[in-house]
RNA sequence: GGAAGCGUGGCAGAGCGGUUGAAUGCACCGGUCUUGAAAACCGGCAAGGGCGUGAGUCCUUCGUGAGUUCGAAUCUCACCGCUUCCGCCA
């Protein structure tokens, strides 16, 4: 959420910063007209209720003293403008909340490093690490891999489920699962982030937190509980570690605080059908190691090149090469001021594919969240949230598997993963 | 799932229709004293919002929402959460 504050003080600048950045039209003639009303009801509201607490307030001293008639005359003042109080506090509510819906679709505004572009044509790499090695016979994809090492199955995920989920087996699993240690222990042990454990469902509220809700709806699993209420399934850790301090005034001297998560995520996948239909990359349940970072907002943008180092470091540390973009304006998330992010090489399709994203949300989320932080006795002020990928599990994998892949279909481990394989160097077919 | 109880400021804990935004204690901040610290004493200490250049002023908030009332932390209803006992269970 935006600061109402300046687009009552510069609307027309957010809009036009908004149009040329983001592609996005915001309805100045609304805000303009709903914040007139805001203004004109709320001040003829509170003089209302101002004359109300004082008449009620003598009401109680003349009751005291005995005084009766002084009572029932006062009580007649105010039933006098009641009536014109309680619809005067209706509409007051409802322009609030009706400034709330408006406020709550708007994106985030990017910060001006980033580079102004349409689709991810205009991404601005910034760095590229590692050489493609050349192979001396086709290289296969993943699917092909697990398949004819007999680890990897579709079909049979599909008739459990549905489409686009998959079952690893063997050695396969056990991959996956020690690339999610490794990535953990990493980023304790070497990068300073406490291992959070955390709820997978979570309710409404956390997904406005985080800018999920209300306009992304179709791209969650939902889970309906009662009529009113339901839950809904995570697309991202993200979700729960950044609310874990929503509503909540943190101490200022304990920033930076940094978290690291690992959950499965899941996404509906809404409105990609014909994207990725192939293998792992696009499912609508994987496993991500999330960082999430609270900071103070003047170190936010260190904050985010060191996380986006912290993910980058896995990559380098299994030696597997990568690529970093900035994101340009238009394939920005919607929470996001600026984002990075990290694409791995996958030589089965002979190209490089984002396998984490790092983003700054400055003050957006903790604005949503009402997560603030106090330095002694100064006054509050909000955080700024961030987070990054570090690494998407599932997409660690297929890496793993065709950047290690050898002529014979055995796929060799990763040097800094063999400890977490219990002796197995080389995983073969059966 | 059944029964009972409870949700108040950073924490503990009063208040149970009327100058209560809320006693008291702890914590925290400033001061006096002290070579320094501790103790003691004095003072301060919730958040959000509106209007105002400002001093300031007004409004809202005692789990959440609705209601009763001139007035609600206090009464009613619903929901959420927590605790204890019973049942069930990884």
């Amino acid at each position: 959420m935006l600061d109402v504050q300046t687009l009552r003080n510069d609307i027309h600048n957010v809009a036009s910063k908004l149009r040329e950045r983001r592609g996005f039209t915001l309805d100045v003639n609304a805000f303009v007209s709903l914040e007139s009303a805001r203004k004109t009801v709320q001040s003829d509201t509170e003089h209302l209720q101002a004359q109300r607490n004082a008449i009620s307030k003598e009401i109680g001293h003349a009751k005291k003293n005995g005084d009766d008639q002084k009572a029932s005359d006062l009580m007649a003042q105010v039933s006098e403008f009641a009536g014109r109080l309680k619809s005067n506090e209706d509409t007051l509510s409802e322009l609030q909340s009706k400034m709330r819906d408006l406020l709550s679709g708007i994106p985030n505004m990017p910060n001006d490093s980033v580079p102004i572009g349409k689709s991810e044509e205009d991404n601005v790499e910034v760095r590229k690490v590692g050489v493609p090695r050349s192979y001396d016979f086709e290289p296969q994809d993943h699917v092909d891999i697990g398949e004819k090492l007999g680890m990897l199955d579709f079909e049979r995920a599909t008739k459990i489920t549905g489409s686009r989920f998959s079952i690893m087996m063997g050695e396969m699993a056990c991959l996956h699962r020690a690339i999610a240690q490794y990535m953990l222990d990493t980023h304790t042990r070497r990068h300073g982030y406490t291992e959070i454990y955390t709820p997978y469902l979570v309710n409404a509220d956390s997904l406005f937190g985080t800018g999920q809700l209300p306009k992304f709806e179709e791209d969650l699993f939902a889970i309906p509980l009662t009529d009113e209420q339901k839950f809904y399934l995570i697309p991202t850790a993200e979700v729960p570690v950044t609310n874990i301090y929503r509503g909540e005034i943190l101490n200022g001297d304990d920033l930076p605080t940094k978290f690291v998560c690992h959950t499965p995520c899941f996404r509906s996948e809404a409105g990609s059908y014909g994207r990725d239909t192939r293998g792992m990359i696009r499912q609508h349940q994987f496993d991500k190691v999330e960082l999430v970072q609270f900071s103070h907002p003047d170190h936010s943008y260190d904050q985010l090149e060191a996380l986006t180092g912290h993910a980058e470091s896995i990559l380098v540390d299994l030696d597997i090469p990568f690529r970093t973009v900035t994101l340009c304006t238009g394939d920005m998330g919607f929470s996001s001021t600026k984002t990075y992010d990290i694409e791995v090489w996958l030589p089965g399709q002979n190209a490089y594919r984002e396998i984490s994203s790092c983003s700054n949300f400055e003050a957006f989320q903790a604005r949503r969240m009402q997560t603030r932080f106090r330095v002694g006795q100064g006054k509050t002020e909000f955080v700024h949230t961030l987070n990054g990928s570090g690494l998407a599990v599932g997409r660690t994998l297929i890496a793993v598997l065709e950047n290690y892949q050898r002529q014979d279909g055995s796929v060799e481990i990763p040097q800094v993963l063999k400890g977490y394989m219990g002796g197995v160097e080389v995983i073969e077919p059966h």
